[in-house]
DNA sequence: CGCGCTTTGTTAAGATGATCACATAGGGGC
DNA sequence: GCCCCTATGTGATCATCTTAACAAAGCGCG
């Protein structure tokens, strides 16, 4: 075997890492060709090409090239930070089952962060809905699902969480009336309930909820047990939790959860 | 040479006509490999390779497989009619010739439409202003400058103006001090005024304007003479016209429009 | 240490893509 | 009709990607 350059720190990359470096790099340029990927990460090319083909959704992966996997242009490209960009594979699992919540006549509202781009993309095609979005990334996905009437809540750009806010929102959102409301969070607490990092998103977030007649959280596992800065609701406003088989007996075990869990 | 499909209606597909069809197909495939866009326009391989090379910058082309170009997410995938496509250069001199206007810390206002892309995206690199547009194509290019502070005034979704309408945008627009607003039109004629397509623009446009020190239109020169059905401003209301050197003596010799023009 | 399992690298063969040169067709002007 | 120019197709050649089989290295375990 060949030299392998080694890892700063020792040890050696493993697939998981790999994988997650090669999707960081892919936020910022938009293809990357086999062989970069190999040298970048100090591994083959025919390792990259089995580490992609194992986890496949994450990637699409053209005559050479990796790019992106078409559903999730969202999450790359803002200026969310990196942990917002992990746990893809989690976040689409987590989607793939809100969006089978998504039924014809609906009216949904959809959530900003790096979970709800993959809600977007995964509402079913030829689904009759009308959508209502604060965040750039959610809203360049629904804008181009033709079966869809699309409301994007405007006002000032906050980068941090590729969303607008504006008073001029929240009287939008006080005319509209909401059949499901799909809410993204940073961290869940069975004490100090849910919460997020933008003090901004409190206001929308409340007041989508206020008024939907259903509302869910849609939260991979990795956020139980996390506390953010902006706490915006409790558990027991919600009447589904979306989430993957990652969350440990603590939060299973609650009945005030349990009879709420949706799990992917 | 072997048969070849003969088209609909007879008449052979030129570069033009295919290029526009591929960009068409890439509204709703992410992807399109080289065989299947052959097999497409009924053309060999070899042709769509030339015609992809011919316009570069409408495409990414990896590894056998086509894919719309990383840049324009504008005007391919929303639902501008294939009219509104065009004159792209000289769109672009335009918008470069407008985007000297704004200066470091202007507060401008962009319309809608598929000119005023180009304008956002020829902002000059470290000039720190407040942008405010109402169009996601607009929104896209501007909300990744970090220099900018973004508004986007939101509401319903018109795919046929990739912009959004609603009443609170003014509402919004009422509060905000322009200094420079950018306005685009269809249609220029010196009797009837300026004009548009989708009446929904009208108010905004108007509102903006109202709210603006300096009103700019800009539009290349195969908008004279045009009449559409959305009349919103008198050339009288604009301090410049900024537009390309194709107009006709019949224009330049006007001087209520002469002593406004920038060409470009 | 030796064993088995997993991960990774290497190689070679075949498939596919890229490029070039050349041939032919179409259409406009005369 | 003839000529010219451009657009298009074909086939050869070379580069690159793909796949599979095998070999080597790492790792846990007794």
């Amino acid at each position: 075997m060949t030299l392998r350059t080694p890892h700063q720190n020792g040890t050696i990359l493993r697939r998981p890492h790999r994988l997650q470096e090669l999707l960081r790099v892919l936020g910022n340029r938009s293809s990357l060709h086999l062989r970069e990927a190999a040298a970048l990460l100090g591994v083959s090319e025919m390792t990259v090409r089995r580490d992609v083909a194992a986890r496949s959704e994450l990637f699409t992966y053209l005559g050479g090239y990796l790019l992106a996997a078409d559903g999730m242009m969202g999450a790359a490209r803002y200026a969310l930070s990196d942990e917002e960009k992990s746990h893809t594979a989690a976040k689409i699992a987590v989607c793939t089952r809100a969006a089978e919540l998504i039924k014809d006549g609906d009216t949904i509202f959809i959530d900003c962060g790096s979970t709800t781009p993959h809600l977007a993309a995964r509402i079913a095609r030829g689904v009759r809905a009308t959508a209502i979005c604060y965040s750039l990334n959610v809203a360049e996905i629904l804008c181009r699902n033709a079966d869809l009437r699309v409301i994007l809540l405007g006002g000032l750009w906050h980068p941090s969480s590729a969303s607008f806010s504006s008073d001029e929102s929240l009287d939008l959102i006080g005319k509209l009336g909401i059949n499901k409301a799909f809410i993204s969070a940073a961290g869940v607490d069975m004490k100090r309930g849910i919460s997020c990092v933008q003090f901004h998103e409190v206001a929308v977030k409340q007041a989508a909820m206020a008024r939907s007649v259903e509302k869910y959280l849609v939260v991979d596992s990795s956020k139980f047990a996390q506390v953010k800065p902006a706490f915006f609701a409790r558990i027991e406003d919600f009447d589904g939790i979306v989430t993957d088989d990652g969350i440990s007996r603590e939060f299973t075990s609650n009945p005030t959860l349990k009879k709420r869990l949706i799990v992917a």
